[in-house]
DNA sequence: GCTTGACTTAGAGTGCGCTCTAACATTTAA
DNA sequence: TTAAATGTTAGAGCGCACTCTAAGTCAAGC
């Protein structure tokens, strides 16, 4: 029933590579793995939605060391300390937040140009083979 | 008239530091700028607009790369081109989009993550003081 | 038994976008 | 007149997050 699964089929379940997924481990965002007898690793399924989430927090841009914190507040008081970890989690949400509305604001101006240049280009194409109608009116 | 500015006062008005505003200029992002007599950079009106727009390329996450093919446009064909500059832009609104989209789709379970937390501290504390009518009923 | 291929490690290398340094010139205020 | 501030350059250095390498182990199929 316990479906252990092989760094390859994680990685490529998580989209991670497994440079990666080893490189996580190296840095404590993972715990150690489970070991198979020849010391290859067998991931369980709770790793394998763990390295899902933490996915989910670089994927929004949180640091590696942040991660770090995060992942320490877990494995040191796995049924307690929520509050920390909620507050680093809530921090993190309000900076994403703000990274949206950040980018939504840069976005007004980006097409605003893209439209400019629609004219622009719409001008010259005009310009370029004037209709007869255009040129005498 | 002509306003010119020092480095120090563009990189106060656009939050770019003057080592960034001269490598931008070192990678071709910004053309050469206007000197003073004494070999100073004295930055016009319009290069502080094009620096401003620059800025929100990068903001919104363009790598100089393709800031650089976009200037390189900009650079050679100041008065036409405009559909390939365009179409710059127009890739990169995709991708911005696309990033917001995974920003709130990866925002969601972290926010279930925060709602989880919440419960959980409150089970916590109850667990910790419990009131007579919790306890009896 | 032997090859093939997936796995292991420690540690080196990479690409990006800055960021800083050293050595020197010029400007400004006291 | 002189000290402090600001500017210049070429080039080195840095922090981040991977990404790869070398040298070796292990398991499966022929």
């Amino acid at each position: 029933m316990e479906q252990e699964l092989t760094i390859q089929q994680v990685a490529a379940a998580t989209g991670l590579s497994v440079h990666t997924l080893r490189y996580y481990e190296r840095c404590r965002l993972i715990a150690a793995i489970g070991r198979s007898t020849s010391g290859h690793r067998r991931y369980s399924a709770d790793d394998l939605r763990w390295i899902e989430f933490l996915n989910k927090l670089r994927l929004t841009g949180m640091p590696i060391r942040q991660m770090q914190q995060y992942a320490e507040l877990v494995r040191s008081q796995p049924n307690s300390g929520f509050h920390s970890r909620r507050q680093i989690l809530a921090d993190h949400r309000e900076a994403v937040l703000a990274q949206i509305q950040q980018l939504q604001d840069n976005l007004v101006v980006i097409d605003w140009k893209i439209q400019h240049y629609c004219e622009l280009e719409a001008n010259f194409n005009d310009s370029l083979k004037p209709s007869p109608q255009t040129q005498s009116a």
